[in-house]
DNA sequence: TAAGATAGTGGGTAATAGTGGGGAATTTTC
DNA sequence: GAAAATTCCCCACTATTACCCACTATCTTA
C-alpha cells in the first residue's frame, strides 16, 4: 500500500545539532513527492513550534498571499508577518535541514526536539512546551471540540 | 529551482555602507529571473521602508497604475507617491544595489539595516523604526488577521 | 543470530557570501 | 576647460555556509 504523498503522521524525537540542523524522519522524505525538489519552507508555528512545509504546499499560501493587495494596510502587516519567518531549506545528503537561529530562538529548541507529523505539514517542537501546550489545550472548552465533530467524521 | 521566481520571504540583518550600498541576499539574487537584467526598481514604501521591486514585478504596479484615473485627485497623489520617488538600479558584481539619498532620509536608515522578504518585493527598514511599527500593528484589529489566517494559512 | 543495509549524528574543509575600500571613468560645476 | 565630485567597477579580506566523509545505532533479511 502506498502512503499519500506529502502527507504526514507520527512523531519521533530526534536532535538539532550544534550547527542548527534537525533530521526530517526518513518515512517523511519517502512520502514527499519529487516536485519538492527535497526542500521545505521552516516558518513560525501558530503555537511556540516550527512549522515546516514542504515546498509544494507552501507555495498554495504563497499564491494566496501574491493575491493581497499592498495598498491595505493590515494587509501589508499581514504579509510580512507571515512571509519574513519563511525560509527555505534543502535537506542535505545525510536528510537534514538547516533551522535559522531565529525559529530556533521563536520556538525555544535545545539539544532535543520532537518532531509531529500534522498533516499537510510537520511540526518541530522543544519537547517540554510542547507537553505543556498539550496540557493546557486539554483544559479548554470542551465545546470547540464538539463543534469541530460536526465537520469532520474520524 | 524549486522556489518561485521573484518571490522573497525570510527577514536579514545587513549594512548600509558609507557609499549608500545594500547587498541584496544572496537567496534573493538566486530566485531573480533572467529577464531582470540583474536590476531593481527602488521606491518609498507605504510604510517608513523602502520598497525593492524586481523590474519584472515593478512593470506590474505600472499597468496598474495607468489603469487608475487621474481624474480622481486621490489617484492622482497615489501616483505620484509612488511613482515620484522610483529609481532603476542594477545590482554590482558583489550583488550591492544604490539606495538613493531621498529615500535613505525617507526611511530613516542607518548603518544597521533589516531586510524583509514580502512576497513579490523586498523591503529595506531600519530596524528600530521596523520594530515600532511592529509593535503598533500589534494593537490592530486581530479579528481581521484571524480571518486572513484562516483564509490563507493552512 | 549474524551480516548487510539503512538511519541518525558529528565534525572538517572548500566554496560562497558579505563588507570595506581603491582607483579609473564619467559627470558636474565654476 | 580644469577641478571637484560622483559613479562604477574591481580587488581583497573575513565570516559563514554547504558539502562531504566518517562513525555509530538500528533495522532487515537470510
Amino acid at each position: 500500500m502506498t502512503l499519500s504523498p506529502n502527507t504526514f503522521t507520527g512523531e519521533y524525537s530526534y536532535s538539532l545539532d550544534s550547527k542548527g540542523r534537525v533530521n526530517i524522519p526518513a518515512r517523511y522524505r519517502q512520502v514527499l513527492s519529487n516536485d519538492n525538489e527535497n526542500t521545505f519552507m521552516t516558518t513560525r508555528g501558530q503555537d511556540a513550534c516550527v512549522w515546516v512545509y514542504p515546498m509544494i504546499e507552501w507555495k498554495k499560501i504563497e499564491t494566496e498571499l501574491r493575491k493581497l493587495s499592498s495598498v491595505s494596510g493590515t494587509h501589508r502587516t499581514f504579509i510580512r508577518q507571515i512571509s519574513r519567518s519563511a525560509s527555505p531549506s534543502t535537506y542535505d545528503k545525510q536528510g537534514r535541514i538547516k533551522i535559522n537561529p531565529s525559529l530556533i530562538s521563536y520556538a525555544g529548541l535545545e539539544k532535543d526536539v520532537l518532531i509531529v507529523g500534522v498533516v499537510n505539514k510537520i511540526e518541530i517542537w522543544n519537547p517540554e512546551i510542547e507537553a505543556e501546550v498539550y496540557k493546557k489545550n486539554m483544559e479548554l472548552d470542551p465545546n470547540e471540540f464538539n463543534e469541530l465533530s460536526t465537520k469532520i467524521v474520524i
